[in-house]
DNA sequence: AGATGGCACTCTACCGCGTGGAGTGCTAAA
DNA sequence: TTTAGCACTCCACGCGGTAGAGTGCCATCT
């Protein structure tokens, strides 16, 4: 694919990108030469950037104008010309101690999503842990509320509460819901959620005495408060604002694109997805993340886990490269890698 | 003040303004002669807005423009001009079908905001119940967690459910929890938190039995699970990126202000809060709401109720007179009122 | 007296044009 | 292999001219 360069031509690149990152505007061969540090006049830059452009890693918005990296220059960029700083520890231990208070993981999860955004000045995305296929029931409770609508309050080992409401076909006694609760919580507990609503379907079948006395409330709860919380939750985003910062989406429709896809969320999901198998720091470019959207941006993120196991991604639309240290570097420092960002700016 | 008008300044007026909102253009005096439905000549008119723009009531951004309204102008218009009429029962039917199933309040509040801000495609402001003043206590739960720490989850009348983790001194035994929980239960059941929070304060002065034996379970309750929740989740925003369709926000930065607004949110609520006590529908015109990001926009606000008490606000940041007209009826038809829109499009 | 037509004036948005600057590619010389 | 020079291209910018929309005022009509 990219075939190899020689050390001129990748400082040359790295210089280009840092450039352009840096103000947005096409990089001309003075400029560069100036830069670069490598004491060579325009010319011969001219010459080295021509053979860039050939082999597809920078490109002319038209004729007389400076180079621009392409997504394939920016890929070469980051994969091999990208060194990432470690962060001061002083910044470590203030993000560290930022998490320190022992708080719902609704709240941490909200607070890494602001920080993640304020650290970097761009949005900031976290998904929230897969339930199913981590959490284990600690503990179920039902209240009774008016008009046969019970409400099932379901605690989980990592101490995070859901909540739904379930509509019954019969009248409950508390001394019943009590019952039942406790019932649930023992036979049930310790086992992940999605394995409770498979044994509770089967156990329904062969229903015992417990079960059958509290059948329609058994069932509807395997259906309704056990099944998987809407998508809708599983991914928090903050900082959106921080993007109108950016010089090159004072477009608003630009901007509109990219708020609507936070709001969407679906396809984010499935990209943060994507990156948690995968595992490690990924940067996706413009449109490696294949998502209309995002063309003219990039993302990058980072799986982070509880107890060694990858639960979730913190990721980011991002922007510029200082940033892309900053979080870079936090993730060798913290157990659980934040993010970082490098910005793309297509024609 | 605004010194009597007759009809036909009255019509000019309002005609101007409809016409103004619809397309945000400057509106001169052939326009005006010949939208009003008066049969009079572009002179005439231009004599008659004269008058109006003595009266500050409308205003040329300059000389051979058009003309504006000004705020006052517009106060006027939803005074005294504006008519609404009522929104197609079909409608109603849809809206109340879509609030139909029994969700918990959590997800009922933030489907109104979206759905506000869906049929007015506008921003959506819901403001959470106030707790303190309206829900009472129904049931306790205490579950312990690793490290001391305890989840505090907190049912109140309404089916609301909180729950706060906080840390205690000693390690309870999980019995030891569930009587505790079971006593506080039935003690303080049916107060309001407040109310809670000070007797359990008083009842811990005075210790009997079994607050001794949990004693500072019992403190650190009174003192972190009762208080108030963070004011961030007091209000909900939705349907933002509507904004962006606006064409006088095209500018990035007014934009980046608003959103601003949303995501700090402590004006806003204060605003909501100031309709909650007047009551009825409210709404603020440019700096009436005298908060620097919305003084180019105007917010519509009203109370919303339960069983009867007034214990929130709905509103809106907004736009134009047509989902004025929707937002208005509905607030005749539905126990609840939603909420509607006037926009402000000052120089 | 109120409504109207006419007229001079003003301001904006837009178009076409010329210019300066930045950058390129190519060639010839060091 | 590097460099200097040169012709060429393209964009951004400022300028003047024009068309259109709108106003204010005055004389006239009913």
């Amino acid at each position: 694919m990219s075939p190899a360069l020689n050390t001129r031509a990748e400082i040359l690149l790295k210089t280009l990108i840092e450039r352009y990152i840096a103000d947005g505007q096409p990089v001309g061969s003075r400029t560069l030469a100036r830069q670069a540090g490598l004491d060579l006049s325009p010319a011969t830059v001219r010459n080295i950037v021509a053979d860039l452009e050939n082999m597809g890693l920078v490109h002319s918005p038209h004729t007389s104008a400076g180079r621009v990296p392409t997504d394939r220059g920016y890929r070469l960029f980051v994969d091999t010309l990208l060194k990432v700083k470690p962060i001061h520890s002083a910044d470590v231990r203030k993000l560290r101690h930022e998490f320190e208070d022992n708080q719902d993981p609704q709240h941490l999860l909200e607070n890494a999503s602001h920080l993640l955004s304020e650290v970097c000045k761009l949005a900031g995305l976290v998904m929230v842990p897969r339930r199913e296929e981590q959490a284990a029931l600690r503990q179920l409770d039902f209240v009774g509320l008016s008009g046969r609508r019970i409400l099932v309050i379901l605690v989980t080992q990592d101490g995070q509460v859901h909540n739904r409401i379930i509509n019954v076909e019969r009248d409950y006694t508390p001394s019943e819901l009590v019952q039942a609760a406790n019932y649930f919580s023992e036979t049930y507990a310790g086992q992940g959620l999605a394995e409770v609503r498979r044994n509770l379907l089967r156990d329904i079948e062969v229903a015992g005495e417990h079960i059958r006395r509290i059948m329609d409330l058994a069932t509807r709860m395997a259906r309704e408060a056990l099944t998987e919380e809407d998508k809708g939750d599983e991914l928090m985003v903050s900082g959106e604002s921080n993007l109108m910062d950016i010089p090159d989406l004072a477009d608003v429709r630009k901007l509109r694109l990219l708020f609507d896809a936070f709001s969407t969320k679906r396809d984010l999901l499935h990209l943060l997805d994507q990156s948690m198998r995968a595992g490690g720091v990924k940067i996706f470019i413009g449109a490696e993340a294949s998502y209309a959207a995002l063309r003219e941006c990039s993302v990058v993120t980072a799986p982070y886990s509880i107890d060694g196991i990858v639960v979730g991604t913190l990721g980011g639309d991002v922007h510029d490269r200082d940033h892309l240290l900053v979080g870079h570097a936090r993730q060798a420092s913290e157990r659980g890698p934040e993010r970082a960002g490098v910005r793309h700016r297509p024609a």
